[in-house]
Parts: structure tokens; sequence; C-alpha cells
DNA sequence: CTTTTTGTTCGGTTTGTTCCGAACTAATAA
DNA sequence: TTATTAGTTCGGAACAAACCGAACAAAAAG
């Protein structure tokens, strides 16, 4: 399957993921609902039994991945944790604010300096505010898209 | 100066750039307008010469920096590129497109399978569904805000 | 024409990541 | 009890990234 390459490749970049750990994901998304297993994953992926081991958990540790099991069956399902979209959302939303934060540190710090400064070297601060503009008003507007999705899942 | 560890480390996440390369991006913003010469950095970042010049190097060709000189002086100058906050947008509007993509790419593939498979094992497409929704909105609402920045500058 | 300033380029070391194999565990099956 | 299934853990090999120092270049200054 290219698809899993491709993928992968894309969840690599955006996941921060070990090329084996985007492709368990990627795998683990095309393969849906009916899920995969520790060995399907050693033998597709064509990667070893240490290797999936300690990306499988990683991936479970990230809350990226859960499993189910079949009575009788000592193997684990491993399908995509439905909350990813509203996780990844959430992290972003997270980021942002972190950003906003050092945007405000940092304009606090400039204003400081301003003070003391002669008039030609002091900072322009619009930056910061554009910044801080962008920031709020994405915040907001990926906030109220959240909370539109949740609302969908409900009706479902 | 913590502040430029404290915004390096951050930018090194956010631009995925190496340390140096973070430290040195910080230290410009930090400096503002009056702007940061080679040797300024050789001597605050500690890092030598080749280190500064790859990485000053790089930043140029990502169009994170920009320069100005003086008149019977032969140093550089290093100022961020005001544009800065416009091309992430740019960069995040274009990731989110690509992702868009292959939600699409795999929802044809799965929908293709779900015609031959039997149906308890038929793949759920609401979940690409969400996240096609998701970044629409978001894409829809980021790029207003764009256009809101850019006028504001113009205002200026 | 030699020296200084302002960098660049190259080779090598250090550091960190990613993956593998081999040995192990814990549970079930024979 | 022994074998098999389903994984985990550890040590190290292979590779990649980040940084450094030394040698080099190009322009201006002395």
């Amino acid at each position: 399957m290219g698809l899993v390459e491709k993928l992968g490749v894309h969840l690599e970049d955006r996941e921060q993921l070990a090329p084996v750990a985007a492709r368990i994901l990627a795998y683990v998304i095309l393969t849906g609902k009916k899920g995969s297993t520790f060995d399907d994953m050693v033998t597709i992926l064509c990667a070893s039994k240490s290797t999936i081991s300690t990306h499988l958990n990683h991936l479970k540790d990230l809350n990226k991945i859960v499993y189910f099991t079949k009575t009788g069956d000592r193997k684990k399902y491993f399908i995509i944790n439905r909350d990813m979209v509203f996780n990844h959302i959430d992290n972003m939303v997270q980021k942002w604010k972190e950003e906003r934060d050092i945007h405000l540190e940092l304009k606090e710090y400039k204003e400081k300096i301003n003070t003391i400064e002669n008039e030609n070297e002091k900072f322009d601060l619009t930056f910061h505010d554009d910044y801080i503009k962008f920031i709020d008003g994405a915040t907001s507007s990926v906030e109220e898209l959240r909370n539109k999705l949740t609302n969908n899942k409900l009706d479902i």
C-alpha cells in the first residue's frame, strides 16, 4: 500500500513521529475499525518486534491509538482514538496560548527598554500586537469550530 | 538574557530549527530594528563563526530574516522579516491544504473498499468528514484574519 | 603589498535518533 | 511439564544532525 507510505510521510511531519511510528499510525488509520494487531504490523511494515513494541506503546501513551480485545483471543486490536481530531485541535490551541504568552512577555520587556532608550532605537511593538491579534482570532474561530464538531457528534 | 533562551526553545519547536538557529532568530527579534551583526552573535550566543554563518544563511534562505547595511560599514545588520507573520499563516494554510487532500484520498480509497467489503467491516467515513470540515473552517477563518491584518498594515 | 575585517567552506567530532536482534516474561495450549 | 503465543526490555549498530576549528577568500585599510 502506497497510501501507508504517503500518509506516513505526512504524519511523520505533522505529529513529529519516527518513520516506523508514523507508518504504524497510517496503517492503523487505513485498516479502520476491524483493527490491526502487533503481528500484522511486524509483517506488513517489515519492522522488528522491538521497534513495533516501542512505538506502539509510545503511540498509546500519546493517546493517538486505543485497542479492543476479543474474548478467547490474547491479541490486541489497535484502532485510532476517535478523539484524535479534538486532541489535535486542543494541542494547536495550547501552543497558540504559549505563543501568546511569550509575545506578551517580549512586549513587556521591550516597553521597559523603550522608556530608557533614545528615540530612534525604540522598539516597534506593532509586530507583537499583530501576532497577538492573529492568535486571538485564530483561537476563537478554531474553538468555535471545535464546539460545532462536538455538537455534530452528539447528533449522530 | 534568559528571554533569548525562552524564545529560542519556543522557536526551535515552532519553526523546526536547530538550537543555535533558533537562538539567532530569538536574538534578532529581541534586538529589534537596530539590527544584530555576525560578530554580536558569535560573542553573545557563544557559537563558532562557522555555525553562525551557516544558520544565518539558512534563516535568510527561509525568509525569516533580512539585513540592511550602513554606508562605509561592511557589516550586515540583521532584522526579522516583517512578513514572517504572513509567511507563518501561509505555511499553516498550505499544510492544511495538503492535509485536506490526503483525507480526500483516504476517503476515496475507503469508499472503494466499502463497496466490496461485508457490512460489519465497512469503514466509518465520518472521521474524515469531520477533519475536512475542521480544515475548511479553520482555513477560511484564518484567511479572513490574514486579510484583516493586511488591511490594518495598509492603514499605518 | 601586507594586515585587518568580515565572513565562507570543508572535514571531522560529538551528540542524538532510530532501529534491530537476542534474551527475557507471562499467559495460554498441548 | 513443555511448547507456543504475544509481547517487553536491553545493548548496541548504523545513521543523521549539530557544531566546531582551521584554512581559505575578498574587500578595505594601513
